[in-house]
DNA sequence: TCGCCATTTTACCGATCGGTACACACTGAT
DNA sequence: ATCAGTGTGTACCGATCGGTAAAATGGCGA
């Protein structure tokens, strides 16, 4: 019973790193049982939606992260200050420095987009929602919190994007940097 | 002769909007047929080297189209404010005012990024060098103008992302305002 | 009129796709 | 010992994949 969840977490874990290298069409169910160890049966035991459940389990489960990790407290934090950096230190922990694809802008560009778009779209507007929150009780006003968070979450996208295409991290490292730092924040 | 020329520039451009559309994975030879109204003899004499081909005719198009409207002026332009406006007008009309996708930037995330992987690169360092050139003989430092210049071309990829994950084409218009009004052009 | 050459049509190839069916193994409770 | 329920391995399905081969078509110059 509990080995049943954990097996299907680490299966979860697995997928996610295979639709980030290979897109949703190159994750073939050959590939995905090679990576993950288990047979078709398995998967279509764990996942039976098949192909299209997998990616959504991987959606959520990411969603799932950052609402915990980093949208939660950038609504919910007394110190917005500090959750605006934590949520830098985190999403640079989690793109690993510019190595990592980021799943949700890749199915948002790509032909799945249609497939999953409700999830690609709470994910995005929920992290420039809780930014905008943040920034807005750290002394903005309304129109400016919206405005500088929009931004700032697009900018963070197009660096991963630049970063993958030129095939240099630090592309991101420095995007994150000079967010941070325009933003103002007190040490 | 003259005709073989013209169907397989016009070949062209319905592949650019295919794989824009349907990914390169996803854009099969069933649909690229379909919508070229070519079967796959044709397609076979046009680029003899598959979707492979195909793919790299609509990459070096696009990169060529860039190259003359937007890249050229940056470094040649006398005055580089007026290349960078345009740059801004000609972003904004390529892109469909965010109704469009950057064919580069999904490549670059997709799973065919290796496959592609110099054209990608030169594309973005082109537009970026290109840039920082421009910003250069506006009167910043070396190193102001490269920086810059690498935001604004991630920023202008991620609000891309960005529109197309909330559906919201907006985003992308509000996105090259802000990015030109801060650069700080003389009108 | 002929033949050349670009282009197209059509049929076909093996491989792989996502998905299904089902028999089988394991485990823990009764 | 039996049984239900959870997993797994394997064979198979029709469809579609990218790609090939070759015959038919059509226009144009000699």
């Amino acid at each position: 019973m509990t080995r049943t969840v954990n097996e299907r977490a680490d299966a979860v874990a697995a997928l996610a790193e295979i639709f980030r290298e290979f897109g949703y069409e190159g994750a073939s169910l050959s590939r995905i049982g090679a990576r993950t160890g288990l047979g078709k049966g398995s998967l279509y035991h764990f996942f039976p939606g098949g192909k299209e459940e997998m990616a959504a389990a991987v959606l959520a489960e990411i969603d799932g992260w950052f609402e915990r990790a980093v949208f939660a407290p950038l609504r919910e934090d007394p110190d917005p200050a500090a959750a605006i950096r934590r949520m830098f230190r985190e999403t640079d922990a989690y793109f690993r420095s510019g190595r990592r694809v980021c799943l949700v802008g890749a199915f948002a560009l790509g032909d799945v987009r249609d497939r999953f778009a409700a999830r690609i779209a709470t994910y995005f507007a929920g992290w420039r929602d809780a930014l905008a929150d943040a920034l807005r009780r750290t002394g903005r006003d309304e129109g400016a919190a919206a405005a500088e968070a929009e931004h700032v979450v697009s900018a963070i996208q197009g660096a991963l994007v630049l970063a993958r295409a030129v095939d240099d991290p630090d592309v991101f490292v420095r995007a994150l940097a000079r967010l941070e730092g325009g933003l103002g924040l007190a040490a």
